[in-house]
DNA sequence: TTGTATGCGTTATCAG
DNA sequence: CTGATAACGCATACAA
């Protein structure tokens, strides 16, 4: 080999002790005399020595990586997720393993795959459903996954997110109060959390007497464009406001609405439901649910550290707070 | 140990050969008798093998593990180059380490040594400037590193992106030939595109014999909030007319103008940089420097597989086309 | 407190 | 075409 890799065996030699030393001291681990650790420090500075964690991981069993799998890398709901998660894995010394899988199964199992090969240490998983092929896959990994922004409808497997049922409820009761006519503009109902806003929604009209009507309820994909499509569809209804699940979404219909010459909030009231940034780039801003979403990563990092370590867990699923942040698409 | 991980011993048993013969087959080398490889493959399905990634890099020297260093995993600039990093990466069977240095030197090297430790095979890398500290690291380094979306001004690391220099000479005539006075609202100059961007302003403001005035360079941080506060110190230089490198910035400035009573385009143009979603959020859509960022991060990425292989590159620099998206924040 | 020896799961070299 | 066997760089049980 060309390459001068230095080993534990140089560093050994060189502080004239033997390589199970200097990996005590690399290690921190044992008691090592004072006066051998430092001349072993002294020695590792000098020649530059780095750990290999290829080799370490092979010999102790752990990577020190955890693998992260995403829908995508520009949607900001995920993008402010795995900012919570870089943080804490930085913390704890880990690394961060990440792909996108475009939502599309095929791609998450495989992902999964990979990253066991990698020997991840533990998953953060994100995506809009938990395919039973992926909860059964899960289960039978030998590292600990943690869901991140979402939530098995099995509870089967670690989750935090918020509640989006009680999210949803509250507000469309802000809408429902003075609609007649509410629409929920939501995506792939498909995915547990919007069957659940479904249910918020629901229990929502009840509460204020309104009439629950299917033809009020609109699926559409996560993008601004669908979202700016849906004007005519969303008018057709009779419904003068609307909770729509995501921002670009809402964002999108917004501006379709103006540019119909719909005055938002006078003739129509919007609430969204992920606070991201989008909503302050809009005139006028989104009224949004606020979800804590770099905390949604930081806890699930955090709780994934947890089953790593076989720590104590006292619930399975952890539920953050949320709040309504009230702004300019409503009145 | 209670896992019962299965090995290529395992395989090798029960199909009857050597370990050496499943590694051949594992791996499509060599000569190996069609009725043997079919027997291995059998038992490699029937035992559900893995090969463990972490002891084949050991032996082999090879993590199939690329780093990548962003400032920011919610920029939208950043997010959108990672995402051709990543398709590309898949294609050739690499994964990715990502970490976000949040701009700060000192992290940026820390996950530099970090990686390098982790035996990545190569590297990314994205960031405001490259420091003198940075550049010499990445020298020495033995693993590859490409720059995505910015250069290094000394030429030294091979590197991905556009002519910015060419491109806001090109923006900046726009607005010239019909403005006095138009201003450069900036991020760092100390950032080298940035610099270069400051020199295609000078050259098109010279070519349409406008002055140059220190004072119509602004300089301000890549955020929403920054380009929101910036009206009063714009419309202090008398400008008509802004280029400005970040959308962001340039979703703030046009916000906060027209919350000024300011008319974009009629009263003020702008004219942004990266094309981002951003930009089709506000109204008026803004005007923009269309990146092809989702081919920054392919062609880095494919650019590191090369330097990987030791392929013959021609050029150090790849230089990619722009164009300009003409929207409604000009006129 | 320190050293020796073994194993981690592969790849790769060398015989056969 | 196939099988031993030696690395790879480190952690760790066991001795001393």
């Amino acid at each position: 080999m060309e390459e001068n890799t230095i080993t534990i065996y140089d560093v050994a030699r060189v502080a004239g002790v033997s390589m199970a030393t200097v990996s005590r001291v690399v290690n921190g681990v044992s008691n090592v005399k004072e006066s051998t650790r430092k001349r072993v420090l002294d020695v590792i500075e000098e020649l530059d020595y780095r750990p290999n964690a290829i080799a370490r991981g092979l010999a102790s069993k752990h990577s020190t990586t955890i693998g992260v799998i995403l829908p995508s890398f520009t949607h900001s709901y995920y993008s402010r997720i795995i900012v919570g998660v870089d943080d804490v894995a930085r913390m704890y010394n880990y690394n961060l393993l990440v792909s996108n899988s475009d939502g599309d199964s095929e791609k998450e199992i495989s992902l999964v795959d990979d990253f066991a090969t990698k020997q991840v240490d533990g998953l953060i998983f994100m995506g809009d459903t938990l395919s039973d092929n992926l909860r059964t896959r899960f289960s039978r990994l030998r590292t600990p996954v943690v869901l991140a922004g979402m939530i098995d409808d099995e509870k089967q497997i670690p989750a935090v997110s918020i509640d989006h049922r009680k999210a949803a409820e509250e507000a469309v009761k802000l809408l429902a109060k003075n609609h007649e006519k509410v629409a929920l503009i939501t995506g792939p109902l498909v995915n547990v959390i919007n069957a659940e806003r479904l249910e918020g929604y629901k229990k929502a009209l009840k509460s204020y007497k309104r009439e629950y009507n299917e033809l009020q309820i609109i699926e559409t994909p996560y993008t601004y464009k669908s979202g700016y499509r849906l004007v005519e569809r969303v008018l057709a209804t009779g419904s003068t406001a609307a909770f729509v699940t995501d921002d670009e979404v809402a964002a999108g219909l917004l501006n379709g609405l103006l540019d119909s010459g719909i005055n938002v909030p006078d003739d129509f009231e919007i609430i969204t439901s992920n606070n991201t940034i989008v909503t302050n780039y809009t005139r006028p801003n989104l009224t949004s649910i606020d979800q804590p979403l770099y905390d949604v990563g930081a806890v699930s990092m955090r709780f994934l550290t947890k089953l790593i370590n076989k720590e104590d867990i006292d619930e399975k699923i952890a539920v953050l707070p949320y709040r309504m942040a009230i702004k300019k698409s409503t009145k």
